[in-house]
DNA sequence: ATCGACACCGCAATCGATTGCGAATTTCAC
DNA sequence: GTGAAATTCGCAATCGATTGCGGTGTCGAT
């Protein structure tokens, strides 16, 4: 219950002055070697502690990031956070987390909050429902270090660091062509996200390269990513005449839905249909038959975006935003093997 | 990049005193009716915002919370941080996270650095490695409020919220006995956690009741939590005699590894094995056949810490500590429906 | 006219640590 | 032994907000 030692009681009971406590523990030159001694140990003695409440009043500097994320339940998104926490957690810094859930009215008080509480600088990616950024706009027009990641926005100029999702779709799409695939269904993202966009761009891409003719028929909106939905649209997708010999899913989940209706429907997996994911969740390799995926490296992009934060930090006057593109790798497994 | 207004810019603009513009922010009686008004309006134009930092030194009190987790990309603890997020968002608190990895050296440091960083209070969680408690006692001692939950220890005397494992145990065994069950194999966690011991105590007592000899042979270490740990148990088990005709596993990992390998053997579940996991995870409805389990409350289980904690900080001198037990429930999927 | 009551507000200390500047003491050279 | 340089340390302000106490000023009452 005892309150902490601070400079002021070491300063008391050598008889000295605060003043020479501070730089007695600071090394500086200005302090004889005797004092010195005798205040380091009576420092560790009485189990000194800086405080840092008080350091942060005087220096303006907290040593802590704030995050701002659609979700923390979600794998993608914790492995983010964990790969922010361990850049951050080296470097001395600590981490706030807000999640948005999603909502653009709490991420805008989210915003607020973290300002607040006069965080050094901030780590966000954006709700689906985010359009309006100006909330981080005034975040930048205060000079505090910004890096957005994932769910980025090319209206802010900040520092960014995002998936080659591009690649990962054509590499994944590419691989069902090679393994002989001719009619390649997709279930596609909400396009107002770069990142659907850039998905479903790499499908076609892949299909046109590849010598297979686009179908709009073969393009199901996968919106809510909720089982029911992606479960519906392969139902619908085995109905058609000339249905699909392959999927290539914007999500792993969808995937999985879409894997246990092709099942039930007794066809053959990768044989008949094969199947590939996106995001590489921990489950993909556990299904049966276990599913080829793209990996998100998401701890990697946590890192990433803690270490351009940090690079902004060393040198805010002569910073220019950077983008990290990552590229993901397209893990080869049961449901594409053919 | 203009510096935050402070109380001071106020005053000066106003000729007035910063006390009275602070007295004034605050409706003190002692301020008349228009130097109110010109207060607070000129501070709204200014967009003035107090500075959290000083009122923390002031106070000595940071309105922070540490958070002490063994993992953060784990369904089960990602939920609970949500679940503590929640509350803590609600009650002006902000949530600063710390995971330890699943090490005790890097759960003590995290102890330290959230220390040094004055949190209010601590929400923990312990590590698999931990059996001294120390590090934590000294939080007690220093009257910091301290709540634990899931991975708990009774060396200390703090509010607590738990998980009825033993209940959830019992309920999996006596489900599993219930089909027609003879010989039920159990995957154990390291029983220096309280709750890995509860569950076997529930898995013997439902065996016991259940008039089913209990067989220390049916039963393996899982304490790595890796898959191959898994699949060489089931493998082992799978070559015995008198091979088991189901498993509980207090795990869905382990579960699902088990799975893969019963499958694999040409065994069917749940005909040849019945199998029942522990946690619920997001996946568990999705593998094939969809996994039965137990259920744990994690957003319940991170709300009532918070508020425990919360409790505490309201009245800390009669604070009595309080065990909270949440009840898990089974979940019966295709992998014990015979 | 004087006193008390009341309304209104400022001074200065406080939280804990840092730092420019000046002061006191010691040391050394000549 | 005297002056100057070097060594060692303390004063006080600072970061932003709060608060006990005391100080004005106004007013009515006696």
């Amino acid at each position: 219950m005892s309150s902490q030692i601070t400079i002021k009681d070491i300063a008391k009971a050598l008889s000295i002055s605060p003043s020479t406590v501070s730089r007695a523990l600071k090394d500086h030159p200005d302090i004889s070697k005797s004092t010195k001694k005798a205040v380091t140990q009576l420092a560790k003695e009485l189990n000194y502690e800086p405080n840092y409440i008080a350091l942060s009043l005087r220096k303006s500097k907290t040593n802590t990031i704030g995050i701002i994320i659609p979700e923390i339940v979600h794998y993608f998104f914790s492995t983010i956070i964990s790969g922010i926490e361990d850049v951050a957690y080296n470097s001395g810094y600590n981490v706030i987390i807000s999640q948005s859930n999603e909502s653009f009215d709490r991420e805008v008080s989210d915003t607020k909050a973290l300002l607040a509480s006069r965080v050094d600088g901030f780590l966000v990616s954006m709700s689906k429902e985010t359009t309006d950024v100006s909330h981080f706009q005034d975040i930048v027009n205060r000079g505090i270090p910004l890096v957005v990641y994932d769910r980025v926005s090319d209206d802010l100029n900040v520092s960014q660091v995002v998936i080659d999702d591009y690649f990962g779709a054509y590499k994944a799409t590419e691989h069902l062509i090679s393994i002989g695939c001719k009619r390649i269904a997709h279930f596609q993202g909400p396009l107002n996200q770069t990142i659907f966009r850039e998905r479903l761009r790499g499908y076609k891409d892949a299909l046109k390269n590849g010598g297979i003719p686009f179908d709009e028929s073969l393009v199901k909106d996968c919106y809510e990513g909720t089982l029911e939905e992606a479960k519906a649209h392969t139902a619908a997708l085995l109905k058609l005449k000339d249905r699909p010999d392959g999927i290539f899913s914007n999500n792993d989940l969808a995937a999985i839905a879409a894997m246990s209706v092709i099942k039930k429907g007794k066809l053959r997996i990768p044989e008949d249909i094969a199947v590939v994911g996106f995001s590489d969740w921990q489950v993909s390799s556990l299904v049966d038959p276990s599913l080829s995926s793209v990996t998100q490296p998401g701890f990697e992009m946590g890192q990433k975006a803690a270490m351009l934060f940090l690079e902004q930090i060393k040198d805010p006057e002569n910073h220019k935003p950077r983008k990290e593109v990552l590229k993901p790798e397209l893990i080869i497994r049961d449901s594409s093997r053919r």
